[in-house]
DNA sequence: AATATATCGTGAATTTTATCTCATAAAGGC
DNA sequence: GCCTTTATGAGATAAAATTCACGATATATT
């Protein structure tokens, strides 16, 4: 495994836990008005480890105060600081079937500073429509859009066959960042992520764990 | 962390993998008729350590042959068997809005193994219908339905607000395995496996990437 | 048949990740 | 104001996961 790659999956295991705090104090702050937690608490709810916690808060400059534990408002802005939730991401969507369709509609994306502001289709039925507000547009303008809009993230939820095709006509309209729900493994520069939502890989354990 | 997730946790990245060496392995074959297969090629497709492929064949009684390799079909055939997918189950989903449509439309779930028998709603306009071939029934019926099929695992797509309900009847229904899309922790005895499918949880990685 | 070569298999070493322990500090009670 | 309680913070420790190194083995070549 290259370094790059090691050092991604260090720091993602810290981000997941991030945003697994994240929702869980933007949930607390939501019901009651809480002013402070403790890290045992966050432990607590969330099955981890109570030092852990206290390390990937130290991880990202948060201090928090001896007997009363961390500043609920302070934790959780400086979490969306880190995963840059503070700012706004416009992305664009390729392939707008079952699970483009649900992406759309997904309501939580707009709190984490995402915007799909197109989607691109074969479909001649689709294109012209919209879909939760989204404007479905032919593949064909899809670089043109990219490029004129600055896009840097897409969303790729087509066939699994055209993923690494389309991949590239992303990249050379300038996509830095690809969320990919299609089941293959894409090839791409070392300056481009690419987050992988394999949703069959689930499967394994599932079924794994039903086979005991 | 109790020691039984933490035993999940270690065998949850071998699993990962497995899965993905299948995926590359069933490729392979469909395209040309290869026989034999190196943990070296597989480590370079995958951007995997070779040494790690070959522990975990090696894991699951995976024996290769000196300068050759391993036999693809063995592979697949292994894997098949420790991932439980050359057996059936019979599956129900809870929630058949959007994300739920998409699943139920997702073709590579039978490969593995994975019948949705049903799917649970509370949209009068949903149920009595059918969603790419499988009926939509009414929630109060939930119960009996998985009790007098032996449903054992449960795909729960439903708003984050109901998810804790929910998995409570279905656990007291005899479900054993929860694949989650909600964006919730959910509690549930150590017996049963949970299996959390969060996307907003790559938004973190990716938004924390475009921030650079 | 002997040699060269490519690959597996495995135990050791390394790196990464998670947990334990305890000194330190802040808040509340007396 | 002093003592007790409770939580952080950091270094030490343990566990897990990955990579390295090398012997064993099977195939191809001469």
């Amino acid at each position: 495994m290259p370094p790059a790659f090691r050092a991604l999956r260090l720091r993602r295991l810290v981000l997941e836990r991030l945003m697994r705090y994240y929702r869980f104090l933007s949930e607390l702050t939501a019901r009651k008005s809480v002013v402070a937690v403790t890290s045992a608490q966050i432990a607590e709810a969330l099955d981890i480890d109570p030092t852990q916690v206290r390390k990937d808060f130290g991880a990202i400059g948060l201090q928090g105060m001896g007997r009363v534990g961390y500043d609920v408002c302070e934790v959780c802005s400086a979490i969306r600081v880190v995963l840059g939730f503070d700012q706004t991401y416009e992305a664009v969507l390729v392939g707008a079937g079952h699970l483009g369709g649900a992406l759309l509609a997904y309501p939580a994306f707009h709190g984490y500073g995402l915007r799909i502001v197109a989607a691109f289709d074969n479909d001649k039925r689709k294109i012209g429509g919209k879909i939760a507000g989204c404007p479905i547009k032919p593949m064909r303008v899809m670089k043109p859009f990219i490029k004129s809009h600055l896009i840097r993230l897409a969303i790729l939820t087509t066939p699994a066959e055209v993923s690494q095709k389309l991949t590239d006509r992303l990249l050379s309209a300038g996509v830095k960042a690809i969320w990919n729900f299609t089941p293959t493994w894409l090839s791409v520069p070392s300056d481009v992520l690419v987050r992988d939502e394999h949703i069959s890989i689930g499967l394994a354990e599932i079924a794994h764990h039903l086979k005991q």
